[in-house]
DNA sequence: TATCCGACAATGT
DNA sequence: ACATTGTCGGATA
């Protein structure tokens, strides 16, 4: 077949493919390991700027089975033993179209061919019983197959592959009905896979569709969190979303969602794509799913799950399966998969949660009034400003003076009592310790750091090389002399999902407290006692974003936007009595923060909590759970749904 | 001035 | 090999 089929293709593929073809055998060649294969040469050949990620069988499984393939399956169980209902599924799969708008060497076309040519044989041996004829009439054609690729040799290899699968699944007739024979050639006409930008072309243009047609769009598209994206990819975004869209802050992908939105409108055809699980989480739900959500709903989602493929250096990413559906299209039932369940619901919110459409959104202020809570300090320094415990010990022993060197406050530090110090310095105490060779050198390597640097934030931040770029609010509290007279309480940034509360804490007011850590200067002890509550790890565990599966605290997100109900003096002296015996029971027990809260949600390695310690936070839970209802929470579905509403309300109250 | 985020990235078992 | 878990500083508003 080789010399005929290859001519469409381009002379680099032609010779691979031909290649590969003679090697393994042409009837041998499983298009899956092909595509693979041909896709490493590309990628090592760095014609892609976005890597392409060849999706595991099981995974794009877990796109089609719920888009169309259980469905089919259903029917073809029902009309076993009719003769018109089987007809009657024939002539649907017939009409039936696909299309991946990033197909990469289309894999999800090939799976979803193979899998409806064997259905197909199913139905035509269920017909042979009927009516005990081995008639066979070609059903499933290459023709509804459609695709888009950036990639002009993925353009290739997916028509190619199609190809493969095609003769693959002619031999597999062949070998079931041994009489039966569909010709592999001449070869079949494959439907448009056009070589092009998914987020600028007209989808309606490569694929039209009818109202009431049949049409699947599937696939992985790429994703690219908003500051890694190029200029032009910016552009892409800006064209493919819609006039109002927040663009610059949206992952690559969304670009795909809104060109499904738009392709689906008010037809019949639905979509479901592996993404990434950001879209779903912290700052962007708010800017990309009420936008989605006024034309589509979504009709089954897989929660998160961690990438992987049989590839050797597998993405580091999260991910999860969204299919929309026009908002016309009512009655079915909505399924959020995950690894171990299903579960049928009435809607799937933004966060694929059984819960209405609401979003929270970020908030410059604290809706409740409460204390600000900010960032802590940036150094942006190379690590030039950031000393070892070692290092710190040395310049104490020479002399300088000592209210430079300061402990270095982030989550590893905090967590896992990790030692590190900091220079903390401005100009008149750089000036005066400037006589220090190790102080000197150092400040040095900072100038030269910050004046290497891409942003131009950072290289004007050259000009004062002793300082941290971002001082934060630390600066405004306690200036630059030596105080440790006032506290500050510490919530880490990033830290894992794995415990049953995110320990937070107070430190003394001589710390600085970096970037990887928010922080409230000064503020009320009774709010560390709200803010370790089960009431606000939920909140952040529905509301805030991540880092892969940890946990991202943000203050415009969880800590402004988080609803507290009016709490009397009482309540805030109870709570503050509280706090203080959680803390008092960590010094106590020993060990650091990691330690005493261990990882009980962990699968595979968990470690317990200190029971003591979760005996204290039980007690906390229950008065502060009291501050929001008079009789006990049914379940953390009950807290989450409390939570929204306050939400909703205390917005709507502020117009 | 003040972040949220990362087809992550380093560490642990 | 795979599970766990949080640095660092850019790009944006």
């Amino acid at each position: 077949m080789s010399g005929y089929a290859l001519v469409v293709f381009s002379k680099k593929s032609r010779n691979l493919i031909i290649e590969a073809g003679e090697l393994i055998g042409w009837d041998k060649v499983n298009p899956d390991i092909l595509g693979s294969m041909l896709q490493a040469v590309a990628s090592e050949d760095k014609r892609s700027h976005l890597g392409m990620h060849y999706t595991s069988v099981p995974n794009i499984m877990k796109v089609i089975n719920p888009l169309f393939l259980d469905d089919l399956h259903e029917e073809f169980e029902k009309a076993k033993g009719n003769e018109t209902k089987l007809n009657n599924l024939l002539e649907r799969m017939r009409k039936m179209k696909f299309m991946d708008p990033a197909c990469g060497s289309g894999n999800f076309l090939i799976i979803t061919y193979k899998e409806l040519r064997r259905l197909e044989m199913d139905i035509f041996e269920e017909l042979g019983k009927i009516n005990n004829s081995t008639m066979y009439i070609p059903t499933i054609d290459l023709g509804q197959f459609y695709g888009i690729e950036i990639e002009d040799f993925a353009v290739d290899v997916t028509r190619l592959s199609l190809y493969i699968a095609d003769h693959q699944m002619n031999l597999e007739l062949k070998r079931r009905y041994g009489d039966v024979l569909r010709e592999t050639l001449p070869l079949h006409k494959v439907g448009d896979i056009r070589c092009g930008n998914a987020l600028r072309l007209d989808w309606n243009e490569i694929l039209p569709h009818e109202k009431d047609d049949e049409v699947y769009l599937f696939g992985n598209p790429p994703y690219l969190g908003s500051k890694k994206q190029t200029k032009e990819q910016k552009e892409d975004l800006k064209i493919a979303l819609w006039e109002e869209a927040r663009y610059k802050k949206l992952d690559y992908i969304s670009g795909w969602f809104s060109k499904g939105m738009k392709y689906i409108g008010k037809t019949m055809a639905q979509l479901s794509f592996v993404t990434t699980s950001s879209i779903t989480q912290g700052e962007q739900v708010a800017l990309l799913w009420p936008k989605l959500l006024t034309e589509t709903t979504i009709e089954f989602a897989y929660q998160p799950f961690r990438w992987g493929n049989s590839a050797k250096n597998n993405a580091g990413v999260m991910v999860e399966i969204i299919s929309l559906v026009s908002k016309n299209n009512k009655g079915k039932e909505k399924i959020i998969y995950s690894k171990n369940y299903s579960e049928a619901v009435k809607n799937i919110s933004p966060y694929i949660t059984n819960y209405n459409n609401s979003v929270v959104s970020q908030s410059k202020n604290n809706i409740n009034g409460l204390p600000k809570m900010v960032m802590g300090s940036m150094p942006r320094d190379g690590g030039n400003l950031i000393l070892t415990l070692e290092e710190a010990t040395e310049l104490i022993n020479s002399n300088i003076d000592n209210s430079i060197l300061r402990k270095y406050i982030g989550a590893e530090e905090f967590l896992k009592g990790r030692k590190r110090y900091c220079l903390w310095m401005n100009e008149r105490l750089y000036n005066e310790n400037s006589w220090n060779t190790f102080i000197k050198d150092r400040v040095t390597r900072v100038k030269k750091y910050r004046e290497e640097s891409k942003a131009t934030s950072t290289q004007n931040a050259s000009k004062e090389p002793w300082a941290f770029v971002q001082k934060g609010e630390y600066v405004k509290v306690y200036g630059y002399d030596f105080d440790n007279t006032g506290h500050t309480i510490v919530v880490p940034e990033v830290s894992s999902e794995n415990r049953l509360y995110v320990p937070m804490g107070i430190v003394d007011s001589s710390a600085i407290v970096f970037n990887k850590a928010m922080v409230l200067y000064n503020a009320p002890i009774w709010l560390l006692g709200i803010l370790q509550s089960k009431m606000h790890m939920i909140w952040l565990d529905k509301i805030g974003g991540r880092l892969g599966t940890s946990y991202n605290y943000s203050s415009t997100l969880v800590y402004n936007t988080f609803p507290v109900p009016e709490l009397s003096t009482r309540r805030k002296n109870e709570i503050e009595e509280l706090i203080g015996n959680i803390l008092d029971i960590r010094e106590e027990e020993g060990g650091t923060l990691a330690e005493l809260y261990g990882s009980p949600l962990a699968t595979k390695n968990p470690k317990p909590m200190n029971p003591r310690l979760l005996e204290a936070h039980k007690e906390l839970d229950k008065v502060v759970d009291r501050a929001y209802k008079s009789t006990d929470f049914k379940d953390d579905n009950e807290r989450l749904a409390l939570l929204l509403n306050m939400y909703s309300e205390m917005v709507n109250k502020k117009g």
